[in-house]
DNA sequence: TGACCAATGTGACTTAGGTCACTGAAGTGC
DNA sequence: GCACTTCAGTGACCTAAGTCACATTGGTCA
């Protein structure tokens, strides 16, 4: 939908003929959902920009079960493919795309070139912090918290009525559909919820909030 | 021990008018071991340098127990007390030193200097990229992995005699001494180890390399 | 309407990990 | 040598979570 500029104000605070470099340079493409954009150490073709749909970056387990790290949205960027562009880290972790989704890849060249602008800098410097601001939050959940905490918080903030299976949920919890049915009926036991088939009516946000910390 | 220049040779690249800015604006600071660095949300003091000793990177948890995140060694740097710096964003994690620790801190404005030379925006980059893939090393551990897979992978790479008691490698694992002391008892069992009081021979890596996989 | 399928409900069982409450063993200082 | 402390070993028990094997339900479509 926006364009590259919209959606990455960003590049408004560069020089006009760098900005018009970038346009030139710049390579789109449109991939359909559920595509794999990268997975166990891939090159990587640049620094990507989302311009619509969205990004789910995974960990996989040896078992087959598997966790989400976290999901780039338009403005944002993957620093999972970028950051091998930048630190020459290789990462394992793998991305699919959750729509239909829009990119475009700046090549590491233009990319060098923008970088001498401060505000890009900062902006770069931005994503990367809230990338690990978001994994630190992961580990903190993973590590400390009980699954009706995780599932009591994975339904908070997404609206009163959630359409969604419990295999879905189950999925962004990295766990398994029984425990999402079992807890979802406890919580609909406390009035908590009321549950319908592939929907969640969220009746106490605060008895959640309560549950979730 | 090593000079500034000596464990971050990025800087020998800095022009030399800047590296003597350096030298005159970056504040050192010793502080001794097990002195808490930051803890949730503290104002950060400027980039820092790690010139001996380490820090302790941990996460808390509500009951008390603690996750060790990562390390901070000379060299390195920590991207925590950074990034707020850069990205403004705030972590909630705590920094303690381990041992007694040397460390310097340039201003925010001296380090958004540094920061137009490409070498030295590559090597914050990288420490971004590191922190990241420790991270993401770290989910993985805590989310898919057993305690006795992790336990072996603590064992490893520690040289063949570990000097060491079952209490510090539960903390290292955010678990407790007995789980620890009865895993190690069933590596002993197995002649994968020899245990002794405050060691442990490290009889047969391959096989616990087989284990922590 | 009846076959079929995806989503959900549920009980029985297993497992990993943690908690508690001890006991014993090895060093340390006097 | 003896008191004291720290470290380690161990059994009994508890809990969260996952696994397995079903039964049920509601909707879709030929």
């Amino acid at each position: 939908m926006g364009s590259l500029e919209t959606l990455y104000p960003v590049l408004l605070t560069l020089p006009a003929p760098t900005l018009e470099q970038v346009g030139k340079e710049i390579s789109r493409m449109t991939v359909p959902a559920g595509t794999v954009l990268f997975d166990e150490r891939q090159p990587c073709q640049g620094f990507p920009f989302v311009l619509s749909g969205g990004i789910r970056v995974i960990k996989r387990a040896a078992n087959g079960r598997e966790l989400p790290l976290y999901r780039v949205l338009p403005g944002d960027s993957c620093i999972m493919t970028s950051s091998c562009l930048l630190g020459r880290v290789a990462y394992n972790a793998c991305g699919l795309t959750e729509s239909d989704t829009e990119l475009a890849f700046l090549p590491k060249a233009t990319f060098d070139l923008l970088l001498e602008h401060e505000p890009f800098r900062e902006f770069v410097f931005h994503l990367f912090a809230e990338r690990i601001s978001d994994l630190m939050q992961l580990v903190e959940e993973v590590a400390f918290h009980k699954l009706d905490q995780r599932l009591a918080n994975l339904l908070l903030g997404r609206g009163k009525l959630i359409q969604t299976t419990h295999q879905q949920l189950a999925d962004e919890l990295g766990s398994v559909r029984e425990m999402v049915s079992r807890l979802l009926k406890g919580f609909a036991e406390q009035s908590l919820v009321r549950l319908g088939r592939e929907q969640i009516e969220i009746l106490d946000p605060a008895g959640l909030r309560r549950i979730s910390t």
